[in-house]
Formats: structure tokens, C-alpha cells, sequence
DNA sequence: CAAGCCTTAAAGATATGATTTATTGCCCGT
DNA sequence: ACGGGCAATAAATCATATCTTTAAGGCTTG
């Protein structure tokens, strides 16, 4: 039977993809009801494929499946909002503006926090590679690349919260990854990077370098408040893509 | 085949709670290898049943499925830490205090900014059931019956996340929850709640009806240090359960 | 008109066979 | 002896058929 369908690793995972970001971007209106056979058909694939996509999606409270009754789309208020699945599939989607406020409302406590454990906990290699990811960060944002500038904020702020020492935080990695992408190739970002955003990151790797919780925390804070604030005055919400 | 294991709901769904717990709170090393068929004998079940709970494992990121070779036991790192079941698994095992001290910070860093969210978004209704939860907490607080106060507690909490107008947000009501049942069942708390706590409660209340958003903020922040505090000058950590 | 039974549609579970794929180790050429 | 390719094989992955369980919705009856 499957013949084409270019699978990504394994089967069930292209259907997950498909009907998961389905849902997650609102393609599909909560209490719809699917039935298993449909979705057989749907994807060409074999009930026991349809079953394991089906377990994952209800474990990640997308749907939730009755005998009798067939596989339910659920509410939003159900659903694993931290699920780093769900953030893409709604940052790909419908809800993008309302997901961008979300986690950068976010990371807006929780950065800071951050900052000020690193103060406390990093290792010399962690502050080395803070450093380093704001030169990086000063020469492509001088550059104009906004690609390059991007990866290093990205390394940036991974390497903060994993310095943390807080393994939840560091779980966050991820998402603040997805916020940064988001933002920047959605154009919520000026065409070329604050110069005090530079200079405050700068202040963070220095705070923390010299173990100054405050410090840090407080530059942080601005780095997060000059980020929202970029975001709320720039672009209207815009559903275009690049 | 399957006689036993009273499943709560699904027949895999035991075994998705046996495994993951095992595999969450350490009972089984990272890269320990299992096979499909193992785990068929092991929990007398078929094969379709041990691949979804597999798949819902993988996609916690507990485990990772290779052909040839069999069912991996992921690394800590890989996993999606802020899933509720891996939260509650952790706590119910091994790790608890390493986990409650992350969940805390975590708490540190989000529940201020909830509430200055909170003093701009906040309901008249929900104003009402903040202060109210207040007001369960004075009189349990002053009773001396914990579990109520506990139940005040969790609801204050709930609500002003809730209140927060942010999803991201409110989805952490689960994780809050997760953490205050822990702390007291753990008896991290004093016998008899501080009344400074219950009055910071009652300022955080007061500051979001009156739309302050800078005060409730500073009160919330009293609050979650006055836990942390708590936590750490208390007990040393122990292993022991009650 | 209501309480309970019956039909039946759909998920849940099992069993089994076919297919894929990557590891392992053997064989062969250099 | 050594390294690269090739075959054997173990294990997951996918497909299919069949049976069981549950509960929704209609039907029957007091």
C-alpha cells in the first residue's frame, strides 16, 4: 500500500505531524468528531498507524477518544501548551500573534530568574560561551545578517538557561528558540538589531561572569521589556508570511 | 490473556503509567535497552498496546525506538520535563527534592509576572474568588487545618494564573498546584502557616482589584521568596517520606 | 411518559504475517 | 594482518483479520 508519502523517519510520524498541526492550528473546530476508519482511508495508512498517531495525540490532549463515539477534538483549555510540537504547530499557524504575546509574556519571568541563578551557578566555559555569543551577536548585528545574529541570540540564551543550573529552565531552551525564530522571520524585528540590546546582553555575560545575581537579573529584564516592547509597537499582527 | 491490573481507563494506559514511572523517577538507567517483545511478556500484553504506550513514551521524549535495536531509554536531557505526568512521576519518586527546588525557582520567575498581569486582566468575578480563597486560607491558617488551608491555597494560586490572561500561564496551574500539595504533604511548610504569608496574599488581592499592577507584582514576589525561604532553611532534603 | 432493555456502531485488544532496516560478523581482496 | 564490502539476522515497523467491550440511541413495555 504505502507507496509514496515521503515519511520522515517513521509513518506514524508524518500523520502525527499532519493531523497534529491540523488541530493545533485551528483547522479543525473543537467536538469535531473523527473516526478511526476515516483517518485510515484519509492518510492511506493501516489501523495500527492511525492508533499509535491517535495515543500521542490524546497523551498531548488534542483529542480525546470514546468508544462508541470516535476520536474528539478537544477544547484548547485541554491541550500541553508546553508540548514544543503544539508551540510550532501553532507558531506555523492560525494563532501565531496571540502565541507570540503568550511566550513572550513568558519569558518575561522567567529569563531574569534565569540570569540571576547563572550569576550563581555558571562554569567559566558557560560565561566563555556567552561571551562569545555577544561578540557574535555585535559583529553580525553590525553586519546586518540577520540569520547569523539570530543563531547567536539563540546560542545566547540557550547557554543562559542551561547555565542556570534549573533543569525546568533549561527545558524552556527550546521554546525561547521557537519565540526568537518566530520573531525575527516574521519581522517583528527591527531590520537591524538594537545597538542597547547588544549592550545589555553584554551586561548579562559580564554579571554573570562576575557572579552578580542583581546585576544580571536586571539587565535581563531590560533585554525581555525592549523585546516585548519592540513587538507591541512594530507590525499590526499581519497573517502574511516572508 | 490480560486478567489483572485494573486499568484505570485504557488497558495501555497502566502500562504507560508503570513504565514511565519506572523509567521518570530512575528506576531504569538512561541507554538501558528494553525489547517490544520483553515488555509484551513482562506486562502480559499484545504487541499493539506495548507500541502505543512506546510511541506516547517517545513522545515525552523517555525513550527512543531504533530498529535492530530495540526501545532506549532516553537521557535526562531529552526529556520534556514539563509534561504533568513526568512532573508527578518525579515527585512520587526519587528525585523529589532536587524537583521541587526546580519547580520553586520556576514559580519564582512566572508567578510575579502573573500577577501583574493579573491587576490588568482580572475579572470582577475572579477578583471575588481571589479574595475569597484569602479568606479561606485567614481562618484555615488560624484552625490549624492544613488540607483546607492547602485547598485555599491551590485555588488562589489557580485563579490568579488564570486571571493572568495568558495561556501559557494558566497552563501552569497544574505544575503550582503540583508543588504546594508537595511541600506541605512533604511537611516543607510550618505546622501553623505564617500570618505574614496569608497578609501578602491578601495584598496581592487587593492590588489586582485595584488594577496595581506594580504592587501586586512586588507582593507575589514576597510571597514566592518567603517559600523558597522556607523550603531551604527547613528540612535538610532527606529521602525519607513521611 | 418514564424506566429499562436491545441493537449496533465504534473503539479496544489480540494474533499473526509481511516488510524494512541497520547491526554484526564473516569473507575476500589488498 | 587489515580494512571494506556483503550476507545473515534481529528487531522494529506496517498491514490485516478477528474478536471483545463499551455505550449511544432507539425501542419496548409497564
Amino acid at each position: 500500500m504505502g507507496d509514496n508519502e515521503q515519511t520522515t523517519g517513521g509513518l506514524h510520524q508524518s500523520v502525527l505531524d499532519e493531523l497534529g498541526s491540523l488541530i493545533a492550528s485551528g483547522g479543525l473546530a473543537a467536538g469535531q468528531v473523527l473516526t478511526i476508519e476515516e483517518l485510515e482511508l484519509r492518510f492511506g495508512v493501516s489501523r495500527s498507524v492511525i492508533r499509535e498517531t491517535i495515543r500521542v495525540l490524546e497523551s498531548m490532549g488534542l483529542v480525546s477518544s470514546r468508544r462508541r463515539v470516535g476520536v474528539t477534538v478537544a477544547a484548547r483549555a485541554e491541550w500541553n501548551l508546553f508540548d514544543p510540537r503544539i508551540i510550532r504547530w501553532r507558531l506555523a499557524g492560525e494563532g501565531r500573534g496571540e502565541q507570540l504575546r503568550s511566550l513572550g509574556e513568558l519569558r518575561h519571568g522567567v529569563e531574569p530568574v534565569a540570569a540571576a541563578l547563572a550569576a550563581r551557578h555558571a562554569t567559566p566555559e558557560q560565561c566563555g560561551a556567552l561571551t562569545g555569543a555577544v561578540m557574535q551577536m555585535a559583529v553580525h548585528g553590525r553586519s546586518g545578517d540577520l540569520e547569523a545574529y539570530l543563531a547567536a541570540d539563540i546560542l545566547f540564551h540557550r547557554t543562559l538557561l542551561e547555565a542556570s543550573g534549573n533543569e525546568m529552565l533549561g527545558a524552556l531552551t527550546g521554546v525561547v528558540a521557537e519565540v526568537l525564530t518566530g520573531r525575527t522571520h516574521h519581522h517583528l524585528m527591527p531590520a537591524r538589531p538594537e545597538p542597547a540590546a547588544i549592550r545589555w546582553h553584554a551586561e548579562v555575560a559580564q554579571a554573570v561572569q562576575s557572579g552578580d545575581a542583581a546585576a544580571a537579573e536586571r539587565a535581563m529584564r531590560n533585554i525581555v521589556d525592549e523585546a516585548t516592547r519592540a513587538m507591541l509597537g512594530d507590525v499590526p499582527d499581519g497573517d502574511v508570511t516572508a
